[in-house]
DNA sequence: TAAAAATACTCCATAGGTATTTTAT
DNA sequence: ATAAAATACCTATGGAGTATTTTTA
């Protein structure tokens, strides 16, 4: 796991949309796509639903969200305290 | 900045020694003072002081290293949550 | 002078890219 | 038929190691 997988799915969540995600995240829609399989298997859970076009996260991936956003929310006062 | 560089530093903030710290981390001497001189160099701040024993944080180093345990306290609650 | 951290390399895993194929609307 | 995600393949960065040198007690 890094933050930048973390980056990634709350990008998905947002646009629910991979390639719109990938460019809210300023990489490639495979790039995106392949971190966010690597994620799933590590975690061996579908974190999303791609069966289906919007692209919707699955129940367990409700909940891998809203604890990444937690993450991503201290990260970035981590951040904001640095760059003062 | 990623979550291993964070596992680091708090790990020489529990020993106040890079050593003993990379021991704990599992990872040799050298890249554990590698990953957190990179961490300093992006933040373009000194976490520690190493120009004495033992190993001391800074004042703005104690106040990352705060912040970074929020970061990794929210990063094992995601862990949890998916190995359950 | 002994212990600790830094430096100098080498290596390899993986994040990221382009091109293309498969799948879903 | 078209738009979206997956797959295949390649490259380059950087995380990690061993060996050695500086630096601090």
């Amino acid at each position: 796991m890094n933050i930048q997988q973390l980056e990634y799915i709350i990008a998905v969540d947002n646009h629910r949309h991979f390639a719109k995600a990938s460019e809210k995240a300023f990489v490639t829609q495979p790039t995106l796509s392949a971190m966010i399989q690597k994620l799933e298997e590590e975690f061996s859970i579908r974190i999303f639903d791609r069966s289906r076009q919007p692209v919707i996260p699955t129940s367990k991936g409700q909940e891998i969200i809203l604890r990444a956003r937690r993450v991503l929310a201290e990260v970035n006062e981590l951040k904001n305290f640095v760059s003062e």
